[in-house]
DNA sequence: TCTGCCGCTTGATCTAAGTCAAGGTCAGGA
DNA sequence: TCCTGACCTTGACTTAGATCAAGCGGCAGA
């Protein structure tokens, strides 16, 4: 029987009481906003910090209303959603261990955050961090940062969404899951070095992500492994067999 | 003979030694990153801030080398574009005046900024302007939050990229630059209370905004004239006749 | 004034992707 | 064990929008 490759340990809440484990003691520390922070600034996050856990599907921060904290994901992925009144559906973001999640400072986000697989999650109580944030303009730097990569990330799925083929769009998919999984539990490498990870969306996600209909999402897939550029194992699970023509066929972007 | 709207005032650039006009006494003020600083700040910015003016076509920053200078959008419009190596193009954001171009602390952006219209810049110095982040953090959180309105604006995009019909697509163009000409001299208001306003781009552009051929761009235009929503006087300049009707071909956002 | 070009429109046709519909597969619960 | 429902695949067909191909109109330069 097929399994997923990633899974989350299985570890209790920690309790109130307990030594809180923070970001500082995280896989992603140095990739996440800690990252080049004084020890000061990181030790003000610390006595904030929180870890949570959070099974798919579950809302992380809502477009609706204030949020009641910000976090670092630490693994698993979560997914930004747009609505349109008729129910037609986009996915704006889909964030990665060392991402930040939530706006600091703004009364609601622009997007709906709900987590795509199981995660875990730093977090941080919303009034105390963005007091911290005030305080210390080194974290202040990192927001700024993110929020740099954040607008890269969107400006080159604009480029996706308006102007690629539905096999282009499927391609760089494949393409950057594997880049942002590098490193991660959810992405090994077979003995022949081939570079194995986990899709974090089904495929109506994945739909809603690449502005396309499941079937042609699923007709996609079938091409590129009917080609042997992928294999998959059981739904969820890709394998890439032939990076050179998987490049090819997204056509150079997100490399 | 019919002409645009909005016409750049034609006054000389300015000598250096002559007293230097700036962000702080320009129409924006109030709106663009200067709104909220210190005095301190502002005076800050004064003292680096330089007038320039631009040609319709002209490259702002480009996506490959360090800015020389970072800049707030006076008047006219500029274009943020991505291309793909076959040539294909994506416009990713439509800048106005108030809002900033360029990505302090960045060592490249990830689009490419020219002037969609002639234009007006109020421009300061890159290393200057990184210096004075450093020391104001009043002014990096407004750098902050104009990231955020970036994004904000992004993510809407990418809804109507990747979820709407040619006809939402289109309606929801005049919708966001209606709103985004208020108050600027490229809109005025009719006898009978109607908004005009002037296109920033041409048919083809606005095809690589919408992610459409500029034919259906086109058809698009006059499907909406022919039922009364819309009028067009030359091929820039559009009257909303009917708003109600407007807004429901938009299908809600951008409202 | 004429000419050529650029940006735009319009029509005819084509096709990539959407829609509709029928199964298949698998995990979890009765 | 079988049933149920969620998720995915596959096929037949339809269609929105792309592509191809004229042609128009205004203005810039001769």
């Amino acid at each position: 029987m097929k399994r997923p490759i990633s899974q989350v340990h299985d570890f209790p809440d920690q309790p109130a009481s307990a030594p809180r484990r923070t970001c500082d003691s995280c896989v992603v520390r140095g990739k996440a906003i800690c990252a080049g922070l004084q020890s000061e600034e990181l030790s003000g996050l610390n006595q904030i910090a929180r870890h949570r856990r959070l099974k798919a599907g579950q809302k992380i921060i809502s477009d609706q209303d204030l949020p009641d904290y910000f976090a670092i994901v630490l693994s698993g992925s979560a997914k930004l959603t747009k609505v349109l009144p008729d129910g037609r559906q986009q996915i704006v973001g889909l964030l990665f261990p060392s991402d930040f999640v939530g706006w600091p400072f703004e009364s609601h986000g622009s997007s709906h955050a709900e987590a795509a697989t199981d995660m875990q999650l730093c977090s941080f109580p919303a009034a105390a961090f963005e007091r911290l944030v005030k305080q210390h303009s080194g974290i202040q730097h990192q927001l700024f940062r993110n929020a740099f990569t954040q607008i890269e990330a969107a400006q080159d799925w604009m480029l996706l969404l308006g102007r690629m083929t539905a096999r282009e769009k499927v391609a760089n998919l494949f393409v950057m899951i594997a880049r942002r999984s590098r490193g991660l539990d959810s992405c090994e490498f077979d003995s022949s070095g081939r570079e194995r990870f986990d899709l974090p969306l089904s495929r109506s996600d994945t739909a809603d992500f690449l502005g396309l209909t499941l079937e042609t999402v699923s007709r996609q897939f079938r091409a590129l492994k009917s080609e042997g550029i992928i294999r998959l194992d059981g739904t969820r699970t890709v394998t890439i067999l032939d990076p050179i023509k998987l490049a090819a066929a997204a056509t150079s972007p997100f490399i």
